[in-house]
DNA sequence: ATTTCTTTTGATAGTTACTGTCAAATTTTA
DNA sequence: TAAAATTTGACAGTAACTATCAAAAGAAAT
């Protein structure tokens, strides 16, 4: 989390770092104020005190602002240091909930409101689930590289569908219900695929 | 399929009919000659012989001239058609492998290139991914009905998730394997979720 | 058949996200 | 301090949409 080490970067990328929070934060509050649709990259270029052109260069879309994330790579960590004795499905399950565990109540503030804005914005939402996908590729990879299978294995991107599309499920539930525990839900959720999605 | 009785319609309704199928006509045969984002909505305008305004009347935006479908009724229908014995997760294999079954070879061949074309192109896939978070609101209902619970309830919201994520995950590979059978991956990826996710 | 009412259409003008280009400003390197 | 590389802002343009309004076309009434 932490930008590298101050010593170790030159005034140029310093700034840059500078510029992006800049911006991020800016738009963040006038998303909220204004709403997403209603705020202008101009207003948000202005703001943050650089042209239209510079927001561009930060981001390649307005949507990109509120998207950009990390959470793939903390997923990987997470995912690659469960004991190899659970299940494939046991070790996402414990991977996704504790890399929530791991995140300050800051983070979990952002998250909330992050996630509330992009599940009720069907642009922002449509990017998103997009993104998804993404997430979805990289999952069958992991499972893979965990049980000796292929990537395209018939198996592995069904695991991985289904993970994700529980995910799905409860971003849009948490929306809806933003004093509920994430991670709670989550875990609840990938219990029930574990067991079979009783009913 | 056929446009209501014609005798029923009046001039002026069976105009819109025909001036929409023109439409997307025009638009899916631009869109494979020159790629879906160098296709202008004035070209297909033109195409089409209507002004742009009267494209944005029939179409909201330009995704929708591809989007558009109806088989959310259809999935309706084929679910509610499914004998009782079955689980729930059965009568949705069921449903959704029927309905693709009943479907003409012209429909299944739209259904492949339209596929084809939402699944490469990042706009289109994010838009399609949102529409079905849609069919996933609607098999929680259908479900819920079915069993007695509540659509919100935990289990159904889950299984309807891991539905809607299995079938991106077909969706995604169809798009990348257009000469396999789309109802065949789908019927098997479900079945591998009726068996527990097997890894 | 002609008039009246309603719906559909096209023209026009505007907004905004986004792209490309280029010269000026800034930072790094020599 | 000079030269090289990078970042920035200004400018011009494209294309998807929105709003408005008058004209055209169809439906209904007499």
């Amino acid at each position: 989390m932490s930008p590298d080490d101050k010593r170790t970067m030159g005034l140029r990328e310093r700034k840059k770092a500078k510029t992006m929070a800049a911006i991020q934060m800016h738009a963040l509050r006038l998303f909220r104020e204004l709403g997403y649709n209603a705020t202008t990259v101009e207003q948000i270029a202005e703001a943050a005190e650089i042209s239209p052109s510079t927001f561009f260069r930060y981001f390649p879309t307005k949507e990109d602002v509120l998207l950009r994330d990390n959470y793939d790579p903390v997923l990987v960590d997470a995912f690659e240091a469960q004991p190899s004795n659970l299940s494939p499905l046991q070790a996402v399950r414990q991977a996704m909930v504790s890399a929530i565990a791991d995140m300050s109540a800051d983070e979990l503030t952002t998250m909330r409101e992050r996630n509330q804005l992009i599940m009720t914005v069907p642009e922002l939402r449509a990017a998103a689930l997009n993104n998804l996908t993404q997430t979805m590729q990289l999952i069958a990879e992991l499972v893979a590289k965990r049980t000796g299978r292929e990537p395209d294995d018939a198996a592995v991107r069904t695991f991985a569908g289904a993970i994700i599309g529980v995910n799905i499920s409860v971003m849009l539930y948490y929306a809806e219900h933003p004093d509920a525990d994430f991670a709670g839900l989550l875990d609840e959720a990938l219990s029930k695929l574990e067991a079979g999605l009783p009913l």
